[in-house]
RNA sequence: GGGCGGUUAGCUCAGCGGUGAGAGCACCGGUCUUACAAACCGGGGGUCGGAGGUUCGAAUCCUCCACCGCCCA
């Protein structure tokens, strides 16, 4: 064995052996003829184009542990992965890459721009899969799927229709959230929000009938040309007399709403409830056309609805003189007109959150457009309902709340996007807009001839599906749904779904509407959310901030098995995670123990028949199986409640605080011995940590366990089953553990007078001189340990005083607990408290009360 | 405005009613002890955000306050 842990090699060599059998694989067949209960984990897909980060790596650590984890607890795992064709960020992507060329995609048309997006596809589509399989994970690669594959196509379209043949996809005129540089509509979730400094611009409006103005406060002068009402609310004293009244806004013609109707330049003044009298004037500027919140009041009040801007986010025909500017220089035009007018009151500095695009960051525009919408209520009831009811478990449970409040609130989805890449809608209209929703052409065919008795033209709508339409079918249509294939039989509903929480609404309570929608099952038993990685200074991770190092970059530094321990080592429950990059070093250095701990073990026992049977006889050796037991338990249940991190650092511990750091020097006199007793022992105790490492460390594990000389082994310890350990030591455990403070205690003595070995004296197991360094001898006066057991060092009359100060200190700290352990004898703790913890306490007392005596008997001897 | 969290050692976090408050990193001192210096041995360090309350017992439960953060409008 090397004498270092070269994992570089060894993770490709190790990967190589994996998929060559096929280890991975999972077939409804096999499945079925094993005879063992199913586990499904559906994989996140990836962003096709997309790049590794390290929110992949966590995710698909997690998934890892679990896959490994339950095949190696009895189950018959499908880890199904894919990718996602993410429609408007590829759509950007390959669009950038024409810009290049000084094209647009307008300018190579539909078709022609589609193939070069499938191109890019073929060409950098299997990246992000390729880099996932560095990090040593084990979903089944002969299946991955891709949401515009043929198969996954039908499922789109079949839930298009079901939908809207149940009544729950309709097309309206809505006022929609518009990306102008993405040309399409988002839904409401695709929209984010973060303060920013603004202004806030105070426009008068003279009243249309003389003397006078009002004026409303605003962010967005520029939408004043859509006006059509001033708002106030009708406590309010300042302008009660004003309402029903008119102004008349400056420079404006008249206009055109969105049915075609003219309207004047005239607008009323209304009382509105929803107004807040304290912010800016107390009298607001309505856009039914522009804003969300006006678009409601002019529902209200029956406003007409003047849109201003288009869809490149320039003013339009209704805009007059500024006709043709974009939103933001009319904006500043508008504002010198006004202020030229005297019109313009004041402008001051203002914080506000505009929304803006999730994928390119433009601000959007809210605009009145003709989409399709999914009607959410009747989705999200169901989906509620198996939450309260327990059929549906979400981890952390703070998320369930958080899904609760999301669905009680839930508004209709704008699914509906006017790019080209995705899933074009199956919808057909007739010359009189008549729609016909079928699966194909032919179907709208058969619609229209039977509607219009003849054959007609038909159109199909231009646009194509929100991405997340299609992912939230998951679950399903990756094993063959619509179709009954043996696949969804075997392998549905899944087992086990885990994703950040940034994407619990966008995804996550998607697929469980779908699920109970489409399959009339919880697609998913346990939802597992995680947090989201951040810097150390718990800024985002970006690519304008540059804070954060390139996943390979940390491959080749740390090792995929030191990557994968510090990640999920650093993962606390549910919260965002602040990364650093000391806890891959932490993962790195385990890895490498991992890897000595185990050359210690084969160097020293070449020669001796390794075949597992042994008789624990030893006080150590009974300690270590002890130990090993209660280990395997804590993991297990670590593991079976989700907690990876508590996992991580119960593997560490176990490993390194334990077994190297006690057992295997325990059994260094025993290795040099060649004690096949002993050894077949540490093999095996080894062994089954080993497998325990294996989910989080898979190649390390696995290297450890290829160098191991074992009469039979498994092509990995994936393939073996997860420890149960038969063996219980309490009474030697408890022995061992007071042996280990009297070493500690030694060794710290020992250290403050500078000794590399010292004599000492007391019943204790042999074991104690090799961990101490201690031996048997003369001395001047011998002292006590501060311990359990009665151990004494052996000190000359020049040491002795160093140790004093010790004994004293230790001393002065028992003191302050017997204290507080007489106190609380003598209350009311004996008589409330249940009898095992009183006993418990009883039993304390009696022991630090004895060692006490005993310190300061030692402390007079010495003077 | 509605919802959800957080505040424990210098840092990142665990502990979430049973009792000298833990881990890793960082820090200080020592060590080439033949698996490992990516290591070993030892050490210092916390009035568990504040104030009340419940309890025999509170970092852990309740109330209020302060500060920080996230989501939705």
């Amino acid at each position: 064995m090397d004498k270092t842990y070269n994992y570089r090699e060894w993770e490709r060599k190790l990967y190589e052996k994996w998929l060559k059998h096929k280890l991975f694989r999972a077939t409804a067949e096999e499945a079925k003829r094993s005879g063992k209960p199913t586990f499904t984990i559906m994989m996140p897909p990836p962003n096709v184009t997309g790049d590794i980060h390290l929110g992949h790596v966590l995710d698909n650590t997690i998934q890892d542990v679990v896959a490994r984890y339950k095949r190696m607890a009895g189950f018959y795992v499908l880890w199904q992965p894919g990718t996602d064709h993410a429609g408007i960020a590829t759509q950007n992507v390959v669009e950038k890459e024409l810009a290049k060329e000084g094209k647009s995609r307008f300018d190579l048309g539909r078709e022609e721009f589609l193939k070069r997006v499938w191109e890019w596809k073929e060409k950098y589509g299997g990246r992000i899969l390729q880099a996932l399989k560095r990090l040593g994970v084990s979903p089944d690669w002969d299946r991955v799927r891709f949401t515009l594959d043929e198969d996954y196509s039908l499922a789109v379209k079949t839930a298009f229709v079901e939908l809207y043949r149940a009544g729950l996809i309709y097309r309206g005129k809505r006022l929609i959230n518009w990306c102008p540089r993405c040309g399409t509509a988002l839904a409401d979730d695709e929209v984010e929000r973060e303060e920013e400094q603004g202004k806030i611009y105070y426009l008068r409006y003279p009243l249309a009938d003389g003397e006078g103005y009002i004026t409303v406060a605003t962010t967005r002068p520029e939408t004043y040309l859509g006006d059509t009402a001033v708002a106030v609310n009708p406590e309010d004293e300042r302008y009660k007399h004003l309402i029903g009244k008119k102004v008349r806004l400056p420079f404006v013609g008249e206009r055109k709403d969105i049915d075609g109707n003219p309207v004047p330049p005239e607008i009323p003044i209304i009382a509105d409830p929803v107004v807040d009298m304290e912010f800016g004037t107390g009298a607001v500027k309505v856009t039914p056309a522009h804003d969300f919140n006006d678009w409601e009041i002019g529902e209200r009040h029956n406003l007409p609805k003047v849109q201003v801007i288009d869809f490149n986010a320039r003013m339009n025909e209704n805009a007059g003189r500024w006709a043709g500017l974009d939103r933001f220089e009319a904006r500043e035009e508008i504002v010198k007109a006004f202020a030229e007018e005297g019109l313009l009151e004041k402008v001051e500095d203002h914080t506000y959150a505009p929304g803006r695009c999730y994928r390119c960051g433009t601000v959007i525009e809210p605009l009145p457009s003709l989409q399709w919408f999914v009607k959410m209520k009747p989705l999200a009831e169901p989906a509620l309902k198996v939450w309260e009811e327990g059929k549906l478990k979400i981890i952390p449970e703070m998320f369930g709340k958080i899904y609760r409040n999301w669905l009680t609130n839930v508004r209709d989805w704008c699914i509906s996007r006017q790019i080209w890449w995705g899933h074009r809608i199956p919808v057909w209209y007739g010359p009189d807009g008549k729609e016909f929703v079928a699966y194909d052409e032919e179907e709208a065919r058969r619609q229209a001839r039977e509607y219009y008795g003849k054959e007609v033209p038909l159109k199909q709508d231009e646009d194509v599906l929100d991405t997340w339409f299609s992912s939230w079918l998951w679950p399903f249509a990756t094993l063959g749904w619509p179709k009954e294939t043996e696949d969804l039989k075997v392998f549905y509903p899944t087992q086990f779904l885990q994703s950040g929480w940034d994407i619990l609404f966008f995804w996550d309570a998607r697929m469980v509407m779908a699920g109970l929608f489409f399959t009339g099952e919880v697609p998913f038993e346990v939802l597992y959310l995680h947090g989201l990685l951040r810097d150390k200074y718990g800024r985002k991770l970006s690519k304008t901030l540059k804070n954060y190092r390139e996943v390979f970059e940390l491959l080749d530094d740390y090792g995929a098995d030191g990557l994968r321990y510090g990640v999920l080592s650093l993962t606390p429950e549910g919260r965002d995670i602040r990364f650093d990059e000391k806890a891959l070093e932490v993962g790195r250095n385990f890895a490498n123990k991992i890897w000595n701990a185990t050359r210690l073990l084969v160097l020293s026992s070449e020669g001796v028949g390794i075949d597992l049977k042994f008789e624990p006889e030893k006080l150590y050796q009974k300690w270590a199986l002890h130990t090993l037991k209660l280990y395997a338990e804590r993991i297990t249940e670590a593991l079976e409640n989700y907690r990876f991190d508590e996992y991580a650092h119960l593997i560490y511990h176990l490993i390194w605080s334990n077994l190297a750091d006690w057992f295997l020097e325990s059994l260094k006199p025993d290795l040099k011995a060649r004690d096949r007793n002993a050894i077949n022992l540490a093999y095996y105790v080894w062994l089954n940590a080993l497998k325990m490492a294996h989910p989080l460390m898979p190649f390390i594990s696995d290297a450890a366990y290829e160098n191991m000389p074992l009469p039979e082994k498994a092509p990995s310890l994936m393939r073996t089953e997860w420890p149960e350990i038969p063996y219980s030591f309490p009474e030697e455990y408890g022995e061992y553990e007071a042996l280990k403070e009297a070493v500690r205690e030694f060794r710290a003595i020992r250290d403050t007078i500078g000794l590399k070995r010292a004599p000492y004296r007391g019943e204790v197991d042999p074991i104690f001189e090799v961990l101490a360094g201690a031996e048997r001898g003369e001395a001047d006066v011998w002292v006590r340990l501060p311990s359990r057991l009665e151990v004494y060092i052996g000190l000359s009359n020049e040491q002795r005083d160093k140790v004093v100060s010790r004994l004293k200190k230790e001393i002065g700290q028992l003191e302050k607990v017997i204290g507080k352990i007489e106190r609380r004898l003598s209350s009311d703790f004996v008589k409330k408290a249940p009898a095992h913890i009183v006993e418990a306490e009883r039993r304390k007392y009696e022991e630090l009360k004895e060692k006490m005596t005993a310190l300061k008997r030692q402390l007079e001897a010495m003077g």
